[in-house]
DNA sequence: TATTGTTATACTCTATAACTATA
DNA sequence: TATAGTTATAGAGTATAACAATA
């Protein structure tokens, strides 16, 4: 049982990542089926929202799971946190239909940050039946480094876009999901 | 075992969509615990691309697995079937590594479809190892169906951008996961 | 020796039903 | 009656190891 450390070298994930083409030394190849043909056409498939978006989610959270390895951190996991920091004294419940997390599906992760020490529960104020949630000290550390390699990793994976891009492209995906969000259409400003 | 049909009104889906909330009839709310809580501050989370990819992406999905019931196609059937249609004796493993499948997950989604009667395996010309992979006379027009509600569905999730921010927002998209695409800044053309 | 397609299997993720304590 | 948190469990998705046939 990892003890609650306040720097970032404990908490080996569960799921360690590893490339799935090992990097060959040096390309023998001694027959390959695709030899003769040349590429495969993605043409219409990359015209479509849902695949790209997936596509980049699936590119963003490889490197996220290599980078988050030494904060023994999924995405998830860092999702939840990131809640309770910024919101401390949260119930799981808002946390579920915030994170779009079924509340069965959250309480085992809870129980595990809880058990790490990151997180702590509290009696909510007005409601007995609920608890609020918060960071505790050591909880606060690790999120703070992991907030900054989050922020730093996101920063890697869109190296080919400008500030400007990455600033439009998040806002458009934001339109696009969240149907109660106003409709101003100034630019992005955060 | 259904039969391949000509139209769309066949083969329900394995997994059938349902919303999370049902709509209650009236907003009753006999006690809340978030009533005081006025919202969740998300402002961190929201200004990462993995996490609004990923978000955007299940938003995208779940109308796709609507609108698709009555195809019987998920969207992994529909890459599949996508990639065969636009590369006429593809291989298996030319599909794996075009969509990120790994071998052993792809032979039962192919198995599946060809048990539909969707596509057809015919000897690969040169590699006696490999099969060709080509859609049936009914996949194709299933297909062809399938595409056409693909298309429109995906412009009803992104019916709050513009023709131009869609395509900018899939442009943006491409740039940050196809790392081996070439840099051109062109704007978009197909 | 390497690749194609495959089986078997383990692990993770997501979803449903049902329970208790409280509102 | 409805909600917060929970348990148990089912089902879908994703991963590894190992094999026969072929290159």
């Amino acid at each position: 049982m990892p003890a609650p450390s306040s720097n970032s070298t404990a908490n080996a994930l569960r799921r360690v990542y590893r490339p799935r083409k090992p990097p060959s030394t040096m390309p023998v190849s001694p027959s390959n089926a695709a030899d003769s043909a040349p590429e495969i056409d993605t043409s219409y498939l990359e015209t479509l929202l849902g695949y790209n978006a997936r596509r980049t989610a699936l590119a963003v959270i490889a490197v996220f799971l290599r980078r988050m390895e030494p904060h023994g951190m999924r995405p998830v996991d860092f999702s939840v946190l990131s809640v309770v920091a910024h919101n401390p004294g949260v119930t799981s419940r808002q946390i579920c239909s915030t994170l779009d997390i079924l509340p069965p599906n959250l309480v085992g992760m809870v129980k595990s940050l809880q058990k790490r020490g990151l997180i702590l529960r509290k009696p909510h104020p007005t409601d007995r039946r609920a608890q609020g949630l918060h960071l505790s000290a050591a909880g606060q550390r690790l999120y703070r480094e992991a907030q900054a390699t989050a922020t730093s990793l996101e920063l890697d994976v869109a190296d080919r876009l400008s500030a400007e891009e990455l600033q439009t492209l998040i806002g458009l995906l934001r339109k696009v999901y969240r149907r109660d969000a106003p409709v101003a259409s100034e630019p992005q400003s955060g």
